[in-house]
Formats: structure tokens, C-alpha cells, sequence
RNA sequence: GCGGAAUUGGUGAAGUGGUUAACACGGCGGAUUGUGGUUCCGUUAUGCAUCGGUUCGAUCCCGAUAUUCCGCC
């Protein structure tokens, strides 16, 4: 069956509702740890699953590449292949395939990407066809759509055109789409435009999809720009279905995202921030490879983990100076512990109305005074 | 006891009679947003064993001292 949402509440913009997926029924705004090669990085199934992860990434470029699509159509499909019983969402390789096309005008047509792997330089195509079928194939809960990820800043022409044809994708990528259990997510491009904004979540919405991701946010552009992307795109997206801020995961980021009206981010900050020593705590990012934490045997933060619950910070600096993998490990489960728990904090101040108030304090805590 | 060689930052070390002593590691700090699992960036010796001398000027030349290593009695 494909994704259901159901909406419960708004406060504001801000929506609290419920996903309901044939790997469980999980709560929404969520946010969604990514594991690009069928594995959130250094961590199982059952470490994510303490963190309270519902949904999870994974990547079909690289599940493409290794270990091929067919492969985990014969392991059982990707929730077997990785043993995770948890609703899976797949990337559709846009975003790997565009950073690898080395001359844009030459390597992006209507017809699809010519790039080169990253593994062996072989000359690769992908078009939006392609990556549905393997999508289809890899068999996630739910499957996104083949787009260009605009990057920033661009000119308005560019732009334009790119929407243009990323909407053509989109079309392509649903007629050829065949997975009845699975669901098919539209995303909305435009660049820091707002007439391009409109047109891409409208025309986007027409074509009918499970649900709509805003794409091309966070390609470097200022806060301020980012945040009006979203407000440009998602007035014009369905209230009835879940909307998805793509690759956004930096704690504020993800508060505001929320007050626009976002059901679903994902992002690799947690994960990757871990690996190299950094802590998110309510009190802003701390580097725990600092000397000052060289005696401190507290935990990272007043934090329900794992990692907090059993190491000091002293002992997480020690692993980190040692260039222990275990560190990244504790940290990865703290960090992802920590957002997946500032979304539960946040629908329970949605549930009670004071989403507003919760994130000015949350942002007053978190950037100090 | 005699002869030879060496002595550069926390470490391994390059280098030159003349403004800022290379590089690497380590240390310290920063970065990171649809993942490049050991990444990137910044910073880190007011000083070249010590004391004298030569010189306009010495880490680099000379002498003494100290320490280390190697040979010979």
C-alpha cells in the first residue's frame, strides 16, 4: 500500500499529524537520519531504533553502483538487505549525479545526466526512467522523483529552464513508476525564485504525487533566502499530503522549517558532525575534541541516549584524539538522538499549542543568551 | 687521553652571510545542511646547544665550552 498522512493539528503553519507506511505508523514533523549505501554510517538497526528513528534514508546513485540494485532485489529488498524494519526512503541519485556532471550545458539533457562514477571513472546516464526503476526495484517505502538540485546563485534563466525540465522529469519518472507498495514523492525546484516557486509546487501538484519535497535548499545560500524558498513553495502544496524539506537538518533550521509548515526533514549534519567530534547539545555545538573537555567526565548534555547515559565527555575526547571509530559511533547515536527527540519535543509543543513559544526558547538556549 | 662528526620548535627534520627559518607529525581552534567513515581551513620557533669573536649584518664563518655518536690508544 502506499503512504498515508493524516493531518491532527496545526498550530499556526505548524502541522502535527501521523505517517502511516507498511513498515509502521510514525509521527510527523520528523526527522529522518540518512544512510546513503543502505546503512546510517557506523550505526545497526537496533542503535537507530533506541534513538527512536522511524524513517530512514538511503541512496539509489549508490545503491546503483554497489551493490547493484538487483542484488538487493534478491537479498528481499532493501528492508531485508539491511535489516532495518522501518520505513526506508530512497534518494533518487539527482543530487550525486549533478555534482558529478563535470560540464553542465554539455552533460545535463532533456533526455537524462552523463556523468562518471565516483568509484572508477566509468561514463555513467541516468535518466529519470532509470531512476525510478531501480527505486522500484530497491523496493523503499517510498521513492522521490529524478530532479536537479538548482544550485546557488543562478541565473533566473537557468533556473527557469531547470524547473522546466525537472517538471518534465517528474512526469517521465511517474509514468514509468511501477511499485504498488510503494510511494512517489514530487519535488519542488525554482531556485531563490519565487514566481519559479510557485510555478514548480503547482504544476508539481498537478502531476499528483504521495507527497512533495521542497528541493534545492541549503546549496549555500543565506538563511534568509533558504527560509523564503520554503515559504514560496509550500502555500501552493497540498495540506492533505506530507511535505518533505530536503537535506535540512541544523537544529534551527529545522524549527523554522516546521513554523513554515514542513512534515519531514533529513540530513547528514548529525552523522557527519559526529564523526568529527561535534556535539549538538541544547546549549549550541560544542567540539569535543577541545581541550577543555580534557577532564570533563560529564556527559555531553541532559540527553536520554545511549552515549549519555554511559561515557563522559573526557572519554568521547579521548576516543576522538586517539582516532578511535567508536567515538563517531557514540557521538552518531547522541547526535541523532538529539534532533530525532527535538522533533518529539516539537510535536508535543504543537500538541499543546505553544510550538511558537518553545522555539524561541529552544533558539534563546541554543545560541547562548 | 687523542682524532672525527653532529647539535635547528613538542617530535622528525629542510635551509640561507642580509626583509616573513620549508615541509611533515603533534598541539590549539574553526568548518561541515537530498554524505567524500580518518576530510577541509586557520594557527603554532622574535629563534637555529651555550658564551665569545669576525662582519655593516650571522642560525649559517672562527674559537672555547657542553652534550651525543663513531673510530684509535
Amino acid at each position: 500500500m502506499k503512504i498515508k498522512y493524516e493531518l491532527l493539528k496545526n498550530d499556526g503553519k505548524a502541522r502535527y499529524g501521523k505517517l502511516m507506511t507498511n513498515h509502521g505508523t510514525f509521527e510527523t514533523p520528523m526527522f529522518m537520519p540518512v544512510g546513503t549505501l543502505a546503512n546510517v554510517k557506523m550505526l545497526t538497526p537496533e542503535e537507530l531504533k533506541e534513538a527512536h528513528s522511524a524513517v530512514i534514508l538511503s541512496n539509489t546513485y549508490h545503491l546503483w553502483l554497489r551493490p547493484g540494485e538487483d542484488i538487493v532485489a534478491k537479498a528481499g529488498g532493501l528492508h531485508k538487505f539491511m535489516n532495518y524494519d522501518g520505513p526506508i526512503l530512497t534518494d533518487s541519485g539527482g543530487f550525486q549525479v549533478f555534482s558529478l556532471a563535470k560540464n553542465k550545458k554539455k552533460d545535463i539533457t532533456e533526455e537524462g545526466v552523463h556523468f562518471k562514477s565516483h568509484i572508477d571513472g566509468k561514463p555513467l546516464f541516468l535518466t529519470p526512467e532509470k531512476s525510478i526503476q531501480i527505486q522500484n526495484k530497491l523496493d523503499s517505502d517510498i521513492a522521490m522523483s529524478f530532479d536537479e538540485c538548482i544550485p546557488y546563485p543562478v541565473s533566473y534563466e537557468y533556473a527557469k529552464q531547470s524547473t522546466e525540465r525537472t517538471l518534465r522529469w517528474a512526469k517521465r519518472g511517474k509514468e514509468a513508476f511501477d511499485n504498488e507498495n510503494q510511494s512517489l514523492f514530487g519535488i519542488v525546484q525554482g531556485g531563490e525564485f519565487a514566481d519559479l516557486r510557485k510555478f514548480s509546487a503547482i504544476e508539481t501538484v498537478k502531476l499528483g504525487f504521495d507527497g512533495y519535497s521542497i528541493g534545492g535548499t541549503s546549496v549555500g545560500e543565506d538563511k534568509k533566502t533558504m527560509y523564503k524558498m520554503i515559504d514560496d513553495a509550500i502555500e501552493y502544496l497540498p495540506i492533505d499530503k506530507p511535505r518533505y524539506l530536503m537535506g535540512v537538518g541544523d537544529p534551527i533550521d529545522l524549527l523554522e522549517g516546521v513554523e513554515r509548515g514542513v512534515d519531514m526533514f533529513d540530513c547528514v549534519l548529525p552523522t557527519r558532525l559526529a564523526r568529527h567530534a561535534n556535539a549538538f547539545t541544547y546549549r549550541g555545538k560544542i567540539n569535543l575534541r577541545n581541550a577543555k573537555y580534557k577532564e570533563d567526565f560529564t556527559p555531553i548534555d541532559d540527553c536520554d541516549c545511549y552515549t549519555c547515559k554511559h561515557y563522559t565527555k573526557a572519554y568521547l575526547r579521548h576516543l576522538f584524539v586517539a582516532n578511535e571509530g567508536l567515538g563517531g559511533r557514540l557521538l552518531s547515536i547522541h547526535n541523532i538522538r538529539f534532533l530525532i527527540r527535538l522533533m518529539e519535543d516539537i510535536r508535543e509543543a504543537i500538541k499543546e499549542d505553544n510550538f511558537l513559544e518553545y522555539k524561541a526558547n529552544f533558539i534563546k538556549k541554543y545560541l547562548g543568551d
